[in-house]
This record gives C-alpha cells, structure tokens and sequence, in this order.
DNA sequence: TTGTAAGCGTTATCAG
DNA sequence: CTGATAACGCTTACAA
C-alpha cells in the first residue's frame, strides 16, 4: 500500500499562479527588501491560495546551512537529560531550528559514529553530552566537525566549544559543611571518574568544606569510579562492611542515588534514620520518599534553554564561551516545607 | 569567529581521485550491479583515501527521501515518553534512520504547526503521540500529511496510521479484581478525558471486573478529565472529603499518579495503611516509595521499537496494522520480592 | 525592482 | 560497463 504521492506545490508553481519570476517569489519570501508592495500581495497571496510552503531540503543544499541542530545524548531514558532535551528544543524551536535526537548509549565509538553521522546530514551545530572528557579521538571529532558545539558539563581543554557547566562544587560545599555542622564527620562519597570534571569539581566542594571545618577525610570513603546505579549500589554495600561505616553518604550523579537507596533498603538501613543520605541530582517524586532525604539540585531546564542559546551565538559567528549553573543543597528539613507548596505545576 | 570552513570533499573529487566519472562513483556507492571490479575498488580507493562521506542534503534532494522520521511527542520529560524515544531512535538508527525530535506541549496548535515543519523537512515518516483524538483538523493534518504515520496509544477510525496502543483494559481488569476480592468496592479511579481510547480501554477493564465480582461501581468515584497531576490532585483531595471516601485508588496514566501520592500526603493519608493505590504507569525510583504502591505496567522501551518497526513497514509500502502491547498488574506483595533481586542493570 | 541563469551535491536516464 | 547530462527545488549574482 503506497503513500499517496500528494504533489507537492512548488515555487515553480506559485510564480505561475502569481506571473511573476521565480526569484521574485524567493525574495518575497525570505523577506527581501527590493520588492514593491504590489508584487509582495501578489505572491503572498498565490502562496496562501496554494498553500506553498519552500523545501526545506531544497534551501539547505542551495543555502548551506540546514537550520538543524544535532543533540548527542547519552540516556534520554534519564529524566534528568531528557528535561534538557526538551527544554533545549524549546528553545530552538523559537528560532525555527530544529532538532536531531541521536543517542550515544554512552560508548564512544557510539559517539564517533554519531558525530560521522551528523556531519553527513549537515547539522549547524551540535550539543553534546559526552561519554569522555580525556580521550584524544574525541576532541579531534569536535575539533575536526566543521559545525560549532557545545558541550554539556564537560571540560575539554584546547578545545574551541562553548558548554554549559555547573557549578557543583557550591552546592556539595554547602551540603557538606551542614552535614559536618551536624556532627558527620565519617562522610562517604560516590560517584563517577574522578578524571572527570563533574566529580572533580564535586570533590573540590567537599575538601573545601572538610578543609573549613577543620576536619579530615577519611579516603576509603571516598568510592569515585562509576555514575552506574550498579557501582553505587556496590560500593554502598560495601561501605556498610566497614569496621566503621560511614554516619552519611553522598551520592550521585544521577544513576547512582537510586543505586545507594536500593543497597539501603536491601540492608535494611532507612535512610536518615540510620545515615543521612545527599543525592547528587533529584529524581522525579523524590519529595514523595519516606523519609525524603537531602539533594544538591541543578536545574535541567536551564541547562537545555542556556545550550540552545550558545549553539545559536555559535552559529551567528560570536565567540565561544562557558556559562556555569549554580546548584544548590536541598535540605531535607527544608524541602519539607517546601513540598506542600507548589509542586503542582510540574509533570512529574 | 567564524568556524573553520573545512572544505568538503564531495563525489567530484573522488571522482577526479579515481580517474573515473562521477556517476561511475555514485554506482559503486549505491552497490550498483553493473560495475566492474576495477572500476569498484579504484574508487573504493580513492573514498578512502580522502574521507569522502556522501552529503545526506543531496542525497535526500535527488533521492526524494530523507532517511529522517519525526518523532512528535506530548512531553519528552516524562521518563515513560523519553524511554520510548530511546528505544525508537536506537531501533531506527539500526536502519540508518534519524530522528528528528519536536515537542507539541500537549496543545492542538502546536501540534498542527509541526506537522507542517515535519512536511516541510520531508521526514519519510511520523511517529506521534498526539493529544486529541477527536479533532477532525488533526485527522485532516494526518490523511494529508503526505508521509506514513504512526500514531501511540490513539485511536483514530477512518486514518489510515499504524498504531501502536496498549491493552490497558487487562492490566486493569486485574488490579480492579484484585482489589474486589479484597473486599474493596468503593474503589475510585482518577485519569483522562472519557472520550479518549486510553481511558475508555481502562473504563471497560474496570467495569468487567465489577461485572464479574457481581459489584456494582461508585459513578461518584469516576474522576475522569484531565491527565494532570494538578487535577489528580484535586480530585484525590475531593474523593477524602465525601462521606465515604474511597478504600482504593486507581490513579492514572503518568502525570496523575504523582499528583494523588502528594494529595495523600497532604492530608496525612498513608498509603496501603489508609487507602489502596494502583498507579497506572511506573515511575522511576517507584519501588522505593514506602510504602511501596501497586501499579499497572507496560514496556515502554517494546513501545518504542514497535513504533520504529511500524513506521519502516509502513515506508517499505506495507499496510498499516496495529500492534497491542500488554500491560500486567505488578501487586506490591509480589513486587516486595521482585525489588531486592535485578532492578540493577536499570538506569533508573 | 524584476527576470535570467548558474549553481548546491547527488542520482538516474540515456547513449555509447 | 561507463560517461555525459538533466533533473531534485531552491537562492543569489548578475543583467536588464
């Protein structure tokens, strides 16, 4: 059962219907400034009477330029990433950009692929969550792209991308400066590659909140190798095997608190009660826990719309640049009060 | 500063590479039959040697397809919504599809200008997940469209789409029996608009379940208009305040389960102490609400690669059909033992 | 101000 | 089997 071969109206078209030059229904159309007021209603009118919309395929090949923006992601599963993705097409949309969703499961051969993939589809530019912050191939691809990027929460020395960063060191200072305020001073962390700049930037708040405090890390608490709901749950496991386990835990980024609650639960430990727990990153009905437990948040929405608006800047010839996302600690006792409020408006 | 305009290497000079005519490259390229194999790897050859990757704009211009679907979708941060984007985009990508993301906020409008945008852009292919099922403009937006369309979880008679819809009426007709069974009768039940296939599937499994048990439903209890979280909030708040409330809860699909979980919360209400809760979808991190709540479920990732196999038949000019997916009553009893062994691998 | 015509980078038809 | 060449649908010098 073929698709109907609906003829498509071309400009072809609305130039015979309005009898004018084909240029001249170009120029009208991407608003030109040598036309007459007469020949402007003339083919207005024609392109309304035919319902004429240009090819979009047809501009970019004649143009150069696709007006399309490829977004590399590497869990949309991950309400945290697809918030942005969402926001960030939002965004672009408003300057008639559209957006290509292409996941790299998180490898980056994927990632090699995916950028191969977009460079053959011409996009303008490219937003990109990346795996790796350290490996040679990686940069070259973006250097080698041809397109301006922008990447989300990544580092990557020597290379001309702006990014989007958060600063995550302001929000885990604060939460742990309270936790150690409170009378923690046996305080676990867990969470992604320490080569990174996320938890680089995560450990620098965390020393510096010991270091004001005047307190020592004890280092076999700190577990930095993997972002996986799986190393947290282990490492979490693990942690409770100590001859002296930790009295509080900071976990996270995002696949990872769900990996540390569900060790809890499975040993039976009821966080808060037993040991106070700081997620990296909130979940959707985190307020809905019980007990709730204490969050070091950044907001998504303003990681996707601040993207689109550096790709754009990009694109339009400005100077690449890095715009840092504050974070903030969420105490428990705190978001308590919070909660009743106004939570209604947001879908999850 | 302008990018670097890296020059692209097109078929021209492989061609001129090679020694060979241009439309002798493109044959090799397309595996041709009738090449030689000289002529094959000397091309082949000269590919190599500089790189050259077929520009996808031209390509899709001549070729008069693009290789490209159009994902449209109500709400990319709800993480059922997202895991199907996933899975679509890792299917079709196997393919060698794109897909090219674009939010309709859950209005009409929108929805009618993407369709135009996805028109315009000459996507082969429309997966959506619409917001009306009614509205005769949507129907002419999608007889008229041009492309093979796929529509989820929508019931649209007289549009020739493939659909993939969900047997919700099962997973309900379970929960509802088991509720009945455990002497629940009073059972409220909070979602869509009435007039919707979604709702209207998951109303004839509540209502076979009371026929069965020989019961008869509680009209009073039938909240069925909106898919909020605020309304289901609301009416949660609502249903408390009758003379006799409810005993269970059926709340339902994926904003809504959310906002009758914070309206018990509200008002102090525990849920499985005070009142059964049956969510219709899972959310993330649900397993470790406590206590934990029933839900009925279904596989948004099978959602996702369906919709994907459905659209390529439906481009390689197969009839359309809809495929059913089944949903199951996940009982907490059961899913207490199910929690502690191989939530693991999940990224969330 | 408007029209003519040369591309944009491919593929496909048609000779040779 | 291979090589010219005309499209695909649009934009943009360049002429008029």
């Amino acid at each position: 059962m073929k698709s109907k071969k609906v003829a498509r109206v071309r400009i072809e078209d609305v130039a015979a219907q309005a009898g004018v030059a084909i240029s001249s229904v170009s120029r009208v159309l991407s608003g030109h400034k040598s036309v007459s007021e007469t020949m402007k209603i003339r083919v207005e009118k024609a392109v309304n009477n035919l319902g004429y919309r240009p090819d979009h395929l047809a501009q970019s090949l004649r143009r150069g330029t696709t007006h399309t923006i490829g977004f590399m992601i590497r869990d949309i599963m991950n309400p945290f990433f697809s918030t942005i993705a969402q926001s960030c097409e939002a965004e672009l949309r408003k300057s008639h950009y559209s957006m290509i969703l292409i996941n790299s499961s998180g490898t980056e051969d994927t990632e090699k692929l995916n950028f191969a993939i977009l460079k053959s589809r011409r996009v303008d530019g490219v937003i990109a969550s990346l795996v790796s912050e350290t490996s040679d191939s990686v940069k070259e691809d973006l250097e080698l792209f041809g397109a301006p990027t922008v990447l989300l929460d990544r580092k990557l020395p020597g290379v001309t991308s702006s990014a989007v960063l958060s600063d995550h060191a302001l929000g885990v200072k604060k939460a742990v400066a309270h936790l150690l305020s409170q009378g923690h001073t046996r305080i676990a962390f867990i969470s992604g590659p320490k080569d990174m700049y996320v938890t680089k930037n995560r450990l620098e708040g965390f020393r510096s909140a010991y270091k004001d405090a005047d307190e020592k890390i004890y280092p076999e608490l700190i577990r930095l190798k993997d972002f996986t709901e799986k190393y947290a749950k282990e490492e979490t496991l693990k942690l409770f095997k100590l001859p002296k386990p930790p009295t509080a835990i900071l976990t996270g980024g995002i696949g990872a608190s769900g990996g540390t609650l569900h060790a809890l639960k499975e040993i039976g430990k009821v966080p808060e009660k037993d040991v106070t727990i700081v997620a990296l990153d909130e979940w959707p009905l985190f307020d809905l826990l019980n007990p709730p437990i204490s969050s070091v948040y950044r907001n998504p929405e303003l990681i996707g719309r601040y993207a689109a608006e550096l790709i754009l800047e990009l694109i339009r010839g400005e100077a690449p640049r890095t715009i840092l996302i504050p974070t903030t600690f969420h105490n428990v006792a705190e978001t308590k009060a919070r909660t009743n409020s106004n939570k209604g408006k947001k879908s999850y």
